[in-house]
DNA sequence: ACCGGCATTTTGAATAGACAAAATACAAAT
DNA sequence: ATTTGTATTTTGTCTATTCAAAATGCCGGT
């Protein structure tokens, strides 16, 4: 019943919720990361307000309310289950997924999303390693270390790599930073502003510290 | 860049027109097919005809041009290979697929449409045996013979089940009038408005003529 | 206490698509 | 030739969504 617009603005809205340590979401930041002009922005809110979807003060932001959080974890499930459908069954490469998943998420029922969780074996991340939320909308929330907060000579696995730009997770791809990949961190040079990792059995790399707060590993335990 | 909108109302009027032997479409017939009142299909009309994707002559019927054509002919092929997708890789009921494709077919992008149709194997028909349209628009265009034409005796395979009605194609399905099956015509009772048909090692149906009459068979050579 | 700058909200207007109901045209029947 | 009935087109309105630009509110520095 919700339109694919209302849908995405929840989305937007819970994403920078998680992305911002839950804080209210300014309306110049939704507005840009929707596309829309700032008035557009606070017009739909009001009536998303409306509806009960979402708490807003004039100035103050807006949270989702319950609900509105059900609704957008049920859209952030369409898109993540349908990223994985994209990659695992239909080889699209991981780069792409994410610009086809946001048409898509709109047009899935329920019944086709279920068998495309089936499908996949009831899988608990896409390909970039964020969560699925189940279809009651509870999600396992492990936030993993990012690899500005590694020190040199730790190891662990890639588990999520934190941005959609189709550029970057191709340099992602190409130096295999990819989700799943174990990696050792060689050195991390604070003001040089850079971290160098090496994923195994591969070619060390050197990232900036912008490019290094993207990707996120799950640490082995010593060391 | 057409909407989803356009889009519905350039595959109707195609299916129109295929179904009546390439006569122009009527309004009001057009109008119910899509689903909106008389006068919201004429101003939509009026616009594509201005966009050259139709022809249109008041009061005289609308035909598609063939950039219109040309259009219409992609969303089909987006429509049936996601039906086949959705039966054959998501095992989705066959009486299901045509409404969850409806709203798919909008969504789907030619990158993500080319590696469906190499997954599925370039098929040349859809789950109801509707051919697909090539990706440059052609369509290979058998018209199989309706039940309604057979003789007693005469034997063949279903082609196609012309009917999008979840309940008649579960009615189909129950009694394996599905394309493929081998069938053999046992009587066909022209006063009594009906045809009795066996599928293969399956019990005998009988069907009023009005049901027969959207089940196609391709004949075996002789009789 | 005041001012400037920036984020936000208002305002006014546009577009796509739809409906209901009134007006009109045509074909068929008288 | 006139009537009648049905299909079609017009007309006036509505909702959802958007924009640009003007108005407003607020926060930090003086």
């Amino acid at each position: 019943m919700a339109s694919a617009t209302v849908e995405d603005y929840l989305k937007h809205i819970y994403l920078l919720e998680q992305a911002d340590m839950d804080n209210p979401v300014a309306m110049g930041r939704l507005a840009t990361t929707v596309g829309v002009a700032p008035g557009t922005a606070t017009a739909m809110i009001k009536t998303l307000a409306n509806a009960q979807l979402v708490n807003y003060e004039p100035r103050g932001g807006v949270r989702l309310t319950s609900t509105g959080q059900q609704m957008a974890l049920h859209v952030v499930r369409r898109h993540r289950l349908v990223e994985l459908l994209l990659v695992e069954v239909l080889s699209l490469d991981w780069s792409l997924v994410h610009h086809e998943a946001e048409q898509l998420e709109h047009a899935i029922s329920d019944i086709v999303l279920e068998k495309i969780d089936a499908l996949l074996g009831y899988p608990t991340v896409d390909p970039h390693g964020d969560p699925i939320p189940t279809a009651k909308g509870h999600l396992k929330y492990v936030q993993p270390v990012s690899l500005t907060d590694c020190k040199p000579g730790q190891q662990g696995r890639i588990a999520r790599v934190s941005d959609q730009d189709t550029q970057f997770l191709q340099f992602a791809e190409r130096h295999r930073l990819t989700p799943g990949m174990g990696i050792t961190i060689d050195a991390y040079d604070k003001y040089g502003d850079a971290v160098t990792v090496s994923p195994k059995h591969c070619d060390s790399v050197t990232l900036g510290t912008n490019a290094a707060s993207k990707i996120f590993v799950a640490l082995s335990k010593k060391s």
